[in-house]
DNA sequence: CGCGGGGCTTGCAACGTTGCAAGTGGTGCT
DNA sequence: AGCACCACTTGCAACGTTGCAAGCCCCGCG
């Protein structure tokens, strides 16, 4: 039903190619026949149709964001990070989910730019490694995100997790809490994140002279609300609770503030509590929540550029770029100020 | 750099016809051809090009998801609706961000099916109106979502919001509360959500024989927990603050909660609360949220299934389906039980 | 031995666009 | 008058795939 270049030449007289060259604000066209041809594209209502045009010129402009969950605020909130980072460069971000699903996420990855119609990849793996994705066969350019990958030869952004888990369980030191629970580790050899905070979380702890005790780390099979109320629920149940909680992302924290309060204890007075990802919901708790923020607009803005330079046919080894993090206080290790 | 028909004929020594015929299963190819055939492709690592093959077929596959915020949960948990379903009927959908800006939406929907590579769009304007969309040049399929569009001529799913709002209403006076105030009411034209829980509210006060209150009729910019803290700000300023708070969303209330809690008062003895949209912040938020719950996945499976019914041709006049709702009773109006 | 038919394979064209290079007609210069 | 050149326009082919219909070969039957 839409109309063609063709239909557009034959109303204007013209031939196809002279139509094209006024779609595409060539400079060789005469003002009248371009005034004549621009008239049919309107009356037509002509749209260049996208797929033909990207099977000619090879790109589409459209970059596909891959991403575990899309209702995990960490992930909403670095998608809006992203489509500003890329909608600047000209490029248009669709999102998809994997729900960490390996099946999804080695379709979405491996397949690339042939079954996909995307330029580019930017992709936050959370079942798929660094094995899995060495050797893809498709050529499309893929930045990572998170903790995953080690090793893929891959673009690789992340940031400092051992660093940040340490900063984040320091902080509770300082407060003067001895008795510093974690949850979130992970013993799945795939979930990379909940081992390398717990290895700066111990690190911390080292340092502090105090030792770390196993029963007050706490794993989770997921990162959600649900499993962060039943792991605190389970530390309130020991003979001895601890007196300040390190979570591993800020939805698990706000699952564990949930439980401790409706426990009838007091937070931070009782129990302080940290998370990770500073996402919005920590900043509207009571009380709001202190926790690690990584910086999401760079490591959008890093991903975005690595991306687009390989697009660019750059072919310089892959980077591993850091993003930088930073540690924000608030009610839930202070109390209200 | 990626194999083609054509490279996968030479290599299998037959032509390039009979290389697809493989790909696609057809069924006439002798056995034997089939497994060399299968074994080049094998060994070039083929993966069709979806870009050739769209243009080919005129079907991508994909379903677009156009909203306003990803990192509203509402959108978020209703996407993960829309993926499941739409991935049930084989399609796969990408998910495109507006921010509610009346260009990029333009863009997305008017361009429709030739500018972008979708076989149909799932939108929910919040800017664009039924005036804007009635003329849409493009022949893409469209279902609508939410409250915003009247009458503009396609398919669209919404709920009763005046019903859903004088439920939630109705509840808060139940419970005895008086001084019942609202937040969320929108002036402006163009965004009719609130207008119409505004109505729902005023029909059930009246209906009770109490009195609208303008003061206690609090409008907000956005939805977002900001708005719903600031407005809670105002109505505690009053001389004769409210007993009771509808908010038309959650992240409202939510971030009125914060408000109501930093002031030392308490939910539900002081002043109660509900909201709407039953996102999952408000079921471990403390104390959890009364609200009302609208039916995501069914919004999702008629969404997908008015779409898919079009691309299979159906002309029938566009349908308006409801979608139900329920009132969730939690904590903030009921107190811990 | 010739012919019809079935099983399998193939060539051609087209989806709508753009790169390339050639083509057209006219103008100005010698 | 002839030629070169310029401004502008055009045809051809190709991106990689698939629908269509024709083609090939071999078998079995008369």
């Amino acid at each position: 039903m839409p109309a063609t270049l063709r239909e557009v030449a034959e109303r204007a007289g013209v031939s196809v190619r002279t139509v094209s060259n006024v779609v595409n604000d060539f400079p060789q066209v005469a003002p009248e026949t371009r005034a004549r041809v621009q008239r049919a594209l309107d009356e037509l209502g002509y749209q260049p149709n996208a797929v033909a045009r990207t099977l000619r010129r090879g790109r589409s402009g459209l970059i596909a964001l891959v991403l575990p969950e899309l209702d995990v605020p960490y992930f909403a909130e670095l998608t809006r990070a992203v489509i500003e980072q890329a909608a600047a460069a000209g490029y248009t971000v669709v999102v998809d989910q994997t729900d960490g699903d390996p099946v999804r996420e080695r379709e979405l990855v491996m397949r690339g730019n042939r079954a996909a119609m995307f330029d580019g990849l930017i992709f936050n793996p959370l079942a798929l490694g660094g094995a899995d994705l060495r050797d893809r066969p498709s050529s499309t350019p893929v930045v990572l995100l998170g903790e995953r990958v080690v090793q893929g030869g891959l673009d690789h952004i992340m940031i400092d997790n051992v660093g940040a888990a340490e900063v984040a369980t320091r902080h509770l030191v300082e407060l003067g809490r001895r008795r510093i629970a974690a949850i979130g580790d992970q013993s799945d050899e795939s979930r990379r994140t909940g081992r390398l905070r717990t290895e700066g979380y111990q690190a911390a702890l080292n340092a502090a002279g105090l030792e770390p005790l196993p029963e007050l780390i706490r794993p989770t099979t997921y990162f959600h609300r649900a499993d962060g109320a039943a792991a605190m629920a389970d530390l309130l149940a020991l003979p001895d609770p601890p007196d300040a909680v390190f979570c591993y992302n800020d939805l698990l924290a706000l699952g564990a503030l949930r439980t401790i309060l409706s426990h009838g204890l007091r937070v931070p007075e009782d129990i302080a509590l940290v998370g990770f990802d500073d996402i919005e919901d920590g900043r509207y708790s009571t009380p709001s929540l202190t926790t690690i923020s990584p910086n999401k607009t760079q490591i959008a803005q890093h991903a975005v550029e690595l991306l687009l330079r390989r697009l660019d046919g750059d072919t310089s080894p892959p980077a591993e770029l850091p993003a930088d993090y930073e540690l924000i206080v608030r009610e839930s290790t202070t109390g209200k100020h």
